[in-house]
RNA sequence: GGCCCCAUCGUCUAGUGGCCUAGGACACCACCCUCUCAAGGUGGCGGCACGGGUUCGAAUCCCGUUGGGGCUGCCA
């Protein structure tokens, strides 16, 4: 017979949240998803020294966004680390009776003392037959046995450990706090975890973790560690240096879609050719025999590229839907009362298939509620240069104040103006689209100043003009 | 230093002994389309780290070298 599997998404609280646990929660989400299981949440607050409370909601929210809801019936949680204290040091108070535990009282100043007076790095196991108790001052230390650990691993195989290599390590503090090892192990048991799938750098931790499982007679999980995310210098993603947090490509206009898709891309590829597929897809198809060993690097361009793809995919309405945020945002160049919603919808769909991330459409969209065309010296200076700009500006402000008011015929004014000069299209719409729009690229220009009507593209003309001298 | 993991285009990957003169995607380049910029279309550039084996046959298996990475806390 066989359970339903259990798998767990285990974070600390320190802040916001990172992109690589991210891929993590969401590799377990699909197996619990692909396998009928459950996905628990358990929040690792043991290290009371950097917890903060709201940083749980963060996480919640973070997963929400990925689709990983709290409210599906496969979702537990969230569990705190930091409630089960009593379990955990009961947990190590018995392994202290079995023998598999010892109290010590070295200070790791004496402890790197002696390291350093045998050559040999870490803890020797210098208490191990004191019979010390517990008191001030004494860590428990879990009594490593001899042999060797094999840990049977998901993505690579039987990874082997030889127990000599493995310093007695800290399962109690001297203050009698629970270490991060023993806690995960006991919470993992007690909320019967089938599968524990993590990042690789747990895997140096996974024997030890796998000896206190065997210690207390409980038959350890499945193991699945999945290879890290790098940078571009092929190091593990930080926090101090790179970019990686969730929450500030939400906010640069990643589509949650998106992100999901490209992280699960990242140590696994779904079939065949394409790897934009929806999440069902991926739910269907995702096995951990198939995640790849070695590091995945973080490339925001592909994620970019992946984000323009699913922007494109949207349907009219909702991409306006998902504009909203970026124009009604406190840092955004116009006021409120200046924000015309029928004039954004009327464009949105020319905006649609420029934008890679959802924060470009402000500037893209910026001239139509601002009261004048915005200042960008650099295109100013591209596009006023010719001496014909200010000559063909002019013939476009006498042909504008009368010619029918639309697309099709503002733009064959322009060319026919050009054509008398024997210039074409792509040149005289130049000084036209910066005295307009303010900028050398954007969306159509005539189809912008058949929006912007005929009073304001006048204006514009004339300001521009003016500035021509 | 020690322990462990890893190694296919610049990047993410497909590939599990013959279908591979190695496929796709991002990036890059060119062309087409075109009012700018995009989008779209077409084409191109570019890789099995190296050396030994095993085998009729190796990107795929084994060994070694080299190169990367992770861990090495009374953090998680």
């Amino acid at each position: 017979m066989t359970t339903a599997p259990r798998f767990r998404f285990a974070p600390s609280p320190t802040g916001f949240f990172h992109v690589g646990g991210a891929r993590t929660a969401l590799y377990n989400w699909a197996l619990a998803q692909h396998l009928g299981g459950t996905f628990v949440l358990r929040i690792e607050d043991t290290d009371e020294s950097r917890n903060s409370p709201e940083w749980t909601q963060g996480i919640i929210d973070a997963l929400g966004w990925l689709g990983i809801n709290s409210d599906s019936p496969q979702f537990e949680g969230p569990y705190f680390q930091s409630h089960n204290a009593d379990k955990h040091i009961a947990a190590a108070h018995r392994l202290f009776e079995q023998g598999n535990a010892y109290w010590c009282d070295l200070t790791s100043e004496q402890i790197q003392e002696r390291a350093k007076a045998s050559g040999k790095q870490g803890y020797d196991g210098h208490s191990r037959d004191r019979g010390l108790s517990a008191g001030p001052g004494h860590v428990l230390r879990f009594r490593v046995p001899q042999g060797t650990t094999i840990v049977h691993d998901l993505v690579r195989g039987e990874v082997e450990f030889a127990n000599d290599t493995i310093e007695d390590f800290v399962l109690l503090r001297s203050n009698g706090s629970p270490m991060f090892l023993l806690a995960n192990v006991i919470d993992d048991i007690d909320m019967t975890v089938t599968h524990v799938v993590r990042a690789e750098e747990h895997l140096p931790n996974t024997p030890k973790q796998q000896m206190v499982w065997d210690a207390l007679g409980v038959a350890p999980p499945i193991w699945a560690h999945v290879p890290v995310l790098v940078n571009e210098q092929r190091k593990k993603l930080s926090k101090r240096r790179d970019k990686v947090a969730l929450e500030q490509y939400k906010s640069d206009g990643i589509l949650a879609d998106a992100m999901v898709n490209y992280l699960m891309t990242l140590g696994w590829a779904p079939h065949g050719d394409t790897e934009i597929v929806p999440w069902t897809t991926m739910v269907e198809q995702f096995r951990l025999e198939d995640v790849n060993h070695s590091p995945a690097f973080f490339d925001v361009k592909k994620l970019e590229a992946f984000n323009g793809d699913y922007i494109r995919a949207l349907s009219l309405s909702d991409f306006i839907d998902a504009c909203q945020p970026w124009l009604t945002a406190s840092d955004v160049a116009w006021s409120p009362a200046q924000f015309d919603a029928d004039v954004f919808e009327s464009i949105a769909s020319l905006i649609q298939t420029r934008v890679a991330v959802l924060s470009e459409v402000a500037s893209m969209v910026d001239f139509f509620f601002l009261p004048d065309a915005p200042t960008d010296d650099a295109s100013w200076t591209k596009a006023m240069t010719p001496e014909w700009a200010h000559d063909v500006l002019n013939e476009c402000a006498r042909e504008y104040a009368t010619c029918d008011w639309n697309h099709d015929s503002l733009k064959l004014v322009l060319e026919t103006i050009g054509t008398n000069r024997d210039l074409k299209l792509g040149k005289v719409q130049a000084p036209l689209r910066v005295a307009i729009t303010g900028r050398t690229v954007g969306p159509p220009l005539f189809e912008s100043i058949e929006f912007l009507g005929r009073q304001r593209t006048l204006s514009r003309i004339g300001v521009a003009l003016q500035r021509l001298g």
